[in-house]
DNA sequence: TGATATTAAGTAGCGCGCGATTTAATATCG
DNA sequence: CGATATTAAATCGCGCGCTACTTAATATCA
């Protein structure tokens, strides 16, 4: 009868709903794997150059406001980032108990490779822009309520 | 202009929802692990479990096949689970390449105490059903195109 | 039947993601 | 100033999720 209101139904709807996000996740990250292996990064490692190709000089933490990820995480994943000479890590002057993460000149060239990431991945999801957009919203409306 | 087939912004529009998707599905676990702790399970740890709850006796491939996990995945998980007594894994008779995943009593159980979870992460999410209705078909159409 | 191919599950190793804790630097306040 | 609190990053341990590989059982077919 499509009760959406009954407690049965709406609780088998949410949980639809959230291994729906997090399989399309999964299946999401499979897509970039393939396409980043040949940039030798990972998704998340993706992510934060992402983030430092935008702005680059930035915090650990505020790497991770962006993100929403902490120190625990990034903390390893820099290191890794820093070892294949994409980036350096350097103790902040001013404040000494923060780290400030500067791209290097490979790490800053490898924007340009990177750029052909985003067309590749949205021709694989097949998808219209208009419903990229309108999922785009949905997932962050949910995501700040989910968070707040 | 709101000009989505540029290709600028087409390629930044594929990045957030990328993004979004990863981040909203980071949320989703955190409120997930905070209600799956009382259970003593994660959130794949949950996920399996709810398979056999809906029907017992699978093989590792059919559970595989619901959550889209193959066995270098889930051999380790189930053997948690069987460490914790919620189920048994046993080599089927008539091939014993399979192995059959058959809860417990205490596996059966715990889906009376399981069953307040979906209601609980409902409530937290603050959204009305059609909303996650509508979210959950957006995101089984865009997997369903992510995985073929 | 016997050789080969396929299939199911398991193992090893790596990179997250996080709770809990630690270390060190800075801020606050009596 | 000195004691205490707060903050930023790092560390530790665990559970995924995956690639690559191994092992063992079944299927296929000459």
């Amino acid at each position: 009868m499509n009760d959406h209101n009954a407690p049965d139904s709406l609780l088998k709807l949410d949980l639809q709903v959230c291994f729906a996000l997090y399989s399309t996740n999964l299946a999401m990250t499979k897509v970039y794997r393939r396409l980043l292996r040949e940039l030798g990064l990972t998704y998340p490692q993706y992510l934060v150059m992402m983030v430092l190709w935008e702005e680059d000089g930035q915090t650990v933490s505020e790497i991770g406001e962006r993100l929403f990820l902490d120190s625990a995480t990034l903390t390893p994943l820099l290191k890794r980032l820093e070892g294949m000479g994409l980036l350096s890590r350097r103790r902040a002057a001013d404040d000494e108990r923060r780290v400030r993460v500067q791209l290097t000149d490979p790490g800053r060239d490898l924007r340009i490779r990177a750029e052909a990431i985003p067309e590749a991945v949205a021709c694989a999801s097949q998808c219209q822009p208009e419903e990229l957009m309108a999922l785009k919203d949905q997932l962050h409306a949910l995501r700040r309520k989910l968070n707040g």
